[in-house]
DNA sequence: GACTGGCACTCTGTCCGCAGGAGTGCCAGA
DNA sequence: TCTGGCACTCCTGCGGACAGAGTGCCAGTC
């Protein structure tokens, strides 16, 4: 038995208010808040087939009607219209971005405006080094036989790592390596890096062997094995919004997930489609987030996609909203990026 | 009315049953489990004068007794003798710092081993850049008009800012900038530079005294304004251990202060004496930490002190250990500082 | 004077039972 | 196919009773 018009409304009518309330809702506070046309009775039948089609679920016989994962995913697939944001909070935005300075800043401004706008937890994960390319390379000796070398990128991002050298380099040979790895390096994409890192090697002089295979070491190991390990979190504390209901009792799987930057990286870093994704309950496969949904999209310059950002809350959110917030931030910070 | 030996051993009893087992101790589980070496009845009245002097409470009559702040302050002053770390925390804290590669790796981890030792929240300061002196500072084209600013610091810390020109500096001014600022601030401490910046503005030759003054400006900001402003949090997931009983029923004030750096910076940021300090529920000044008590130390290479670290949880919290593994970590920070 | 044993008192937490209310499922009729 | 009505279920809240824990106080002892 498929699922007519009206069943789709009743289903949307019960997510909203369930939405708003928190509050199993039935059938006759149904027919009284919107105007579906029918009785009281009707909508009961109505909600039987929802049950049993596993949209909504009670909680207990005879109390109102939740909706489940399922329910929620109906909802988001077919029954959400994005509403544009109010301006208001298109200014909000605007505002809160005015006088950035750099990318550190424009990341942290983003991730508190998510969770300002969305009253949600947002992660914003900084332009990822795989997608980035290289703007230049600066070695800079810090004694005899450490050097410190600093990679700045074309999406601002600038990474540092200590190069322990075997010998004491003198300051004739740094300045050789530096100008060697800039001309192979600069401009190309990370990703692209680790066979022209070989390459180095191989061509360089074999007096010189030596510091270079160092300093190729640790430029691998920056350049992918770290590569794509940072983010900001905030708005942690919304979670406690609405007593710790939201979350079957505890936020304590949610904080400790929260925790793991490699978990938020899954979260927030599946850029393949352009597209706004959102991930229900038990649709994450990270255990202890089955009861929280997370609303995530790719941001970059243009077309280009440079990272991810998102919000996380419990599955009892507002879609539409959220969706539509996450869309406008990513949209404006992928516009500041484009402006550097 | 002072205390005699034995009420304060009675205070030690109550404080330490209390932190075991959060509930309200009475006085005949007190004599069960201690040798007090007196009748339930003599405990009682100790406990009678312990209230009266405000460092217990009950949470209602006939229930057994809790200790206040003042309670604990007391206890942490004049009952506390510092545990030392067992062997195998001894280990855990090796183990755990083995392979660092630069301060992030050793911040990043100094905040995960706290907090998991402590199995509360925890909080470390990078070190603080007022306290640090310059060891390098790079100028890196980026486009004709704009360099970035990269800082190295003797403790390891990079930063970097983005400087705007007001019109294009070809290659040499850049090499001429570079050498002039690093002879002027290389090797000073960041909270002297301040003067010598104005100093190089004016020895500047008049023709390139727009861009020194462009850079000059950013130098103060990175070097004054955003000084203090880096710290690392785990952890946050341990404030639900014991449900939300430990806070008074939420977490939300505590989370939120957890999500603003510059309550953080001033509960371990006080860096003045160089004992561990500790702050008990009311004699935090933030109201949201009313529940909370606060750990926190200096750490730095040999007797310097370059920065905070401390944990946060519940007042009713183990004081001793807390306090020892707080030093223990702070300590262990400094010998890998000095190594670097 | 300090400590102890004993007793009355108080308050909490819990377990009932009960009534009220909300919401459902189903059925007969339009 | 929809509707009104009715019986049924289950939660929630309330009050009372009861056991348990803990105290405060008092009289007696060392």
């Amino acid at each position: 038995m498929s699922l007519d018009d009206r069943k789709l409304e009743v289903l949307r009518a019960i997510v909203e208010d369930y939405v708003k309330t928190r509050e199993p809702v039935g059938s006759k506070a149904l027919v009284e808040r919107h105007q579906l046309g029918v009785s009281s009775a009707t909508v009961r039948n109505d909600m039987a087939v929802l049950e049993e089609e596993g949209y909504i679920r009670q909680p207990h016989t005879s109390a109102g009607r939740v909706p489940t994962d399922a329910g929620y995913r109906l909802f988001v697939d077919r029954l959400t219209r994005i509403k544009p944001l109010t301006p208001a909070e298109r200014r909000a935005i605007e505002r809160f971005m005015i006088g950035v300075v750099d990318l550190d800043d424009v990341v942290h401004r983003t991730v508190r405006l998510l969770a300002t706008l969305t009253r949600q937890v947002a992660v914003v994960q900084y332009p990822s080094l795989s997608r980035s390319a290289v703007r230049h390379l600066e070695l800079v000796p810090i004694s005899t036989t450490r050097l410190m070398l600093v990679m700045i990128t074309d999406t601002g991002r600038v990474e540092q790592r200590l190069v322990e050298m075997p010998a004491p380099v003198p300051e004739g040979a740094v300045w050789d390596l530096r100008r060697r790895v800039n001309e192979k390096l600069a401009g190309q994409k990370l990703a692209d890096t680790p066979p022209l890192v070989a390459k180095l090697v191989e061509e360089c002089a074999p007096e010189h062997r030596g510091d270079m295979v160092c300093l190729a070491t640790v430029l691998l190991e920056t350049l992918v094995e770290r590569s794509e390990e940072r983010l900001a979190l905030a708005g942690t504390a919304n979670l406690t919004r609405g007593g710790v209901l939201d979350f079957q009792g505890t936020l304590r799987p949610v904080l400790e997930a929260l925790e793991e930057e490699v978990i938020l990286l899954k979260l927030i870093g599946d850029l393949e489609p352009s597209t706004t994704r959102v991930r229900i309950g038990d649709e994450n496969e990270i255990d202890n987030l089955r009861s929280a949904s997370v609303v995530s999209t790719g941001y970059g310059p243009g077309a280009t996609i440079v990272g991810g950002l998102g919000v996380l809350g419990p599955t009892r959110m507002d879609y539409p909203g959220t969706i539509a917030t996450v869309r406008a931030v990513a949209r404006y910070v992928g516009d500041l990026l484009a402006q550097n």
